[in-house]
DNA sequence: ACGTGATATTGCAATATCACGTTAAATTTA
DNA sequence: TAAATTTAACGTGATATTGCAATATCACGT
């Protein structure tokens, strides 16, 4: 198989999966750090800084555009991203939700 | 390639990205929030309200197990499911960690 | 001891992910 | 226009994940 039944399950465990899974890998985890640390941040920075290979960022930085929890901006010849802290306040409440009605359901 | 070059993030990062993992797929999601639930929740309760076979649910539920958000009790021949309320405490401090730190980087 | 029900393990196929080399597109600079 | 820089896209190999059937194990009742 391999794939995921995403169909027998909610919207919002979906949901909440989907964020998680754009968080469940360090590289990205590190990614997002230091974008919203520098403010503006272009590939070429988070390559040297983080040492893995450029087409290897491009992917994470896809996978965390697919959420939408990227912004760009061009300024020249760069690409600076930053992040959408709209959206990051949305990704946090989804999964703090979780918790939060996790730990309700479990002391009562 | 395939694998995840872990030693290059730190352990904090590695952390976060590790439970977050965990929490990157919808039939977890639905495990754990049905085993908080219900209290005490055996592999076949799941295996009947989520509707994947009974191997799949037994493997996820060992991912679960993995980060030590699962406590396991005999009662006659069923194993009964509950959530380790300390380890989930942890793991949403863990996360929320991440998210307000990033918060606070993006708005200074 | 035997059968039964519940769960874990094993082995497999299909798919996804991770990392990278190479190439291509876009933009700046000479 | 040509060269240089930056990043996305494509292709590929290696590994991981998802889901399941078959089987094993474990605990109980008879």
């Amino acid at each position: 198989m391999g794939f995921t039944k995403k169909h027998i399950f909610s919207d919002n465990q979906n949901l909440v999966a989907s964020y998680s899974k754009v968080l469940g890998h360090p590289a990205r985890i590190s990614i997002i750090q230091q974008i919203s640390d520098k403010k503006h941040c272009n590939c070429n920075q988070l390559v040297k800084s983080i040492g893995l290979a450029q087409p290897t960022i491009s992917q994470h930085l896809a996978e965390i555009r697919k959420i939408g929890l990227l912004k760009q901006t061009v300024k020249g010849k760069n690409l600076f991203y930053s992040i959408n802290t709209e959206k990051l306040n949305d990704c946090r409440r989804i999964v703090n939700d979780f918790f939060v009605k996790t730990q309700v359901s479990c002391n009562k």
